[in-house]
DNA sequence: GCGACAG
DNA sequence: ATCTTGTCGC
């Protein structure tokens, strides 16, 4: 893939919350083309206290079939802690490594985490898809800013996140009574698109087929560097 | 000052 | 994020 933009890392908290607020004014909000979707891309990470490591993983899988077709792993020293509005200064880094290394053209990226529904509108999935200048969206496990409403028991209910009096994301029910989650779009996606491809990724679990991959690899990578330093 | 707070 | 076996329920 192209090389991607980039820019210092070695931030304290007040250098990193400003480059936020300039960054998010370049984030784009775009239909997102389903029909046209190829392969849809997961990034997650795994932590490893032990070695001091971040471990990224990325899974490409095809769509609308889900099938798994590219796997790429990248680790990296803990550089930065963790902080709630600052995520991605955490885990970018590793994960911009472990794009790198992807063959395969993926149409779009699902992130562990939110997109624009963020303090500063520059949630993990939208800092990822500006620095990647690819379509990125953003499905996070729990709520970070924002109020909605009822969502209905069924999958595919859902219901507008609302953060500041706009609209940044939908929380989605992906499966009958269960848990929803969060969605929003990163970057060069639009609300209807991401909702709609979170939802069609998930169809047996609670989370997106291609984020579940991403999670389980990078936690298999871990163990194996774990075992590897142990011996 | 108090509470909230992605992974 | 991570620590972890069994267990409640469809």
């Amino acid at each position: 893939m192209n090389p991607p933009s980039h820019h210092n890392w070695n931030l304290d908290y007040r250098q990193a919350v400003t480059l936020q607020e300039r960054l998010a004014k370049k984030v784009r909000l775009r239909a997102l083309p389903l029909r046209k979707t190829r392969f849809v891309a997961g990034a997650d990470i795994a932590v490893s206290k032990r070695l001091e490591m971040l471990v990224g993983a990325i899974a490409v899988l095809t769509f609308p079939d889900l099938e798994l077709v590219e796997k790429r792993f990248a680790k990296r020293k803990i550089a930065f802690p963790y902080i709630p509005g600052l995520l991605s200064f955490r885990e970018i880094p590793v994960l911009i490594t472990c794009v790198q290394k992807v063959k395969t053209p993926f149409d779009v990226m699902l992130c562990d985490g939110q997109g624009i529904a963020h303090p500063r509108g520059l949630g993990l999935a939208s800092h990822l898809g500006l620095l990647i200048r690819k379509p990125t969206i953003g499905c996070a496990k729990s709520l970070l800013v924002g109020k909605f409403g009822e969502v209905g028991n069924t999958r595919g209910a859902h219901s507008p996140l609302v953060f500041n009096g706009k609209r940044v994301g939908s929380v989605l029910r992906t499966r009958d009574g269960v848990k929803p989650v969060f969605v929003s779009p990163g970057h060069l996606a639009d609300h209807a698109g991401s909702r709609r491809m979170i939802l069609s990724c998930a169809n047996r679990y609670r989370l997106p087929e291609p984020i579940r991959h991403a999670d389980r690899l990078a936690g298999e990578e871990k163990r194996r560097l774990e075992a590897r330093r142990s011996r």
